[in-house]
DNA sequence: CGGGATCCGACAGGATACTG
DNA sequence: CAGTATCCTGTCGGATCCCG
């Protein structure tokens, strides 16, 4: 259809259209998200200690699990300086900051609207003889 | 910090964060989403089994249990024709056709920047010895 | 310090059978 | 037609223990 508004998507592959949703739906979650703002919130590359500590309740597995993949999707970076004990640091890539503005615009967008969304609100009126 | 941008968060309940978040998901989310951009596409009300057919994939139990989250979060509305056999219609809200629009913003971004979602165009540059 | 390996319970989602 | 009920399996995430 002409008014499509994903009409972006005709001419992708399967395989484009899975990336995409598996961005879209990493970069929404709770955890990821969470951990993008702590970097972007430090304005400073953070070590795995204090990362954890800014990113309250997560476990150990979870933010080492959900660290791999926003490295390999590119949207952070990884540094070790191998020394005794070892330090990692963790940063923000451009990318990485870019897509957290996205989403915070759209939860921007939800915050404002959190009223609205109520079945209450969503009476039909043509079920009340309108 | 003064440069968040989540600032528009800082005044917000930990019940409306949580809130928030579940939206964001579920309109990230995989079926929830398919089954918006039906209604969408449709341009007008579709039948459970019209909708079924449209997203393809799905299974009748998903499809109604999405199809109840979405409308007890105002997103679509349900109307059930008291005929034999028994019709029942779905369309979206204004606010369900809102919230598309957003998402299919966000997946426009994401689309349009495929190709550098990939850890090797993240090379550290300093690392190099820049 | 920054993880890896393992066990476990909770829950999402598919397949199937049945119903007003 | 438009669901509901049930079973089953895969995955997510928490807790714990261990290592270089």
């Amino acid at each position: 259809m002409a008014g499509d508004i994903f009409d972006f998507c005709s001419d992708m592959t399967d395989e484009q259209d899975a990336r995409a949703r598996t961005l879209i739906e990493r970069a929404a979650a709770k955890w990821p998200l969470r951990m993008l703002h702590a970097l972007s919130d430090a304005g400073a590359p953070l070590r795995f200690s204090r990362l954890m500590e800014r990113v309250e309740g997560i476990s150990q597995k979870v933010l080492t699990q959900t660290l791999r993949t926003l490295e390999s999707d590119g949207l952070i970076i990884r540094t070790l300086y191998p020394e005794v004990p070892p330090r990692v640091e963790y940063e923000l890539t451009p990318l990485g900051r870019d897509l957290l503005v996205q989403v915070a615009t759209l939860w921007r967008w939800v915050v404002e609207r959190l009223g609205d969304f109520d079945a209450r609100k969503a009476v039909k009126l043509t079920a009340m003889g309108v």
